[in-house]
DNA sequence: ATTTAAGTTTACGTTAACGTCAACGTAAAT
DNA sequence: ATTTACGTTGACGTTAACGTAAACTTAAAT
């Protein structure tokens, strides 16, 4: 077993991410996050990490935090039955769309770019 | 010349777009559209309709509003001497190179969701 | 002539995603 | 023992992107 115990305060995440740490904790009352604790202070572990990083990576997408919860939840293990896990096989294949769509988005957005520069590098021409 | 002299009525535009005529007119108020009028009645151009495309479409890559307006003031042939040409080229590979974050996100999370489902699969046959 | 339908401006309301104090607890360093 | 650094929980403030409602105009249809 690879278990990685590393522990992170929630400046450490608010540093590493450069976010600060009221952000954390909003996220945390939202319920994307639920740290452990000792006593008062929160703790945060690697799988933190990683659903910290989702989130943001959700956020430069143009995804809601409530859209990024759903993907949270869909990833954690707290299924049992068929029709649990035929429901999670949906909610992936709805974001994999999601994302196409998104991919569409952007080349289109990319192709309109290089034609403007092309217009703009005449326009230079002409000068 | 190909001269496409079309022309839509604000509620037009909110049918095909699927959005309400506030939301036009609020772009406007932003300084995203500027329509022709007809005394008081608003009048839209084809222009008016790429652009209203540009915006929807940068919406759902989670552009900001004043963000897609640079980009449309990028895209308006106002410049004449060759610094104002520089900076939208400037301009031009900053988008470009937001686009391809974006692009590096989504392929990711695309790699994350190909995964789960992978486990989601597992976690079923041993049901 | 007067409904009806679509449009206009003005203004206040709402939601998401935090920012910004204030007031306090705790643990390590001087 | 008391700064100093870092953490905590409220609670109110702010901004973007519209929604909603009121009060009015205008053109077309009955």
């Amino acid at each position: 077993m690879t278990k990685n115990d590393t522990i992170y305060t929630i400046s450490d995440l608010a540093q590493r991410f450069d976010i600060t740490t009221r952000t954390i904790r909003f996220y945390e009352s939202e319920g994307l996050l639920s740290p452990e604790r000792a006593g008062q202070k929160r703790l945060y572990s690697p799988r933190d990490y990683t659903t910290l990083k989702l989130i943001l990576r959700g956020k430069r997408l143009g995804w809601s935090l409530a859209e990024s919860r759903e993907l949270i939840q869909m990833y954690n293990p707290a299924q049992n039955n068929q029709a649990q896990y035929q429901k999670v096989l949906e909610r992936v294949q709805e974001s994999r769309e999601r994302l196409q769509h998104q991919l569409n988005d952007i080349e289109v957005m990319m192709l309109e770019l290089d034609e403007h520069e092309d217009q703009v590098r005449q326009a230079m021409q002409k000068t």
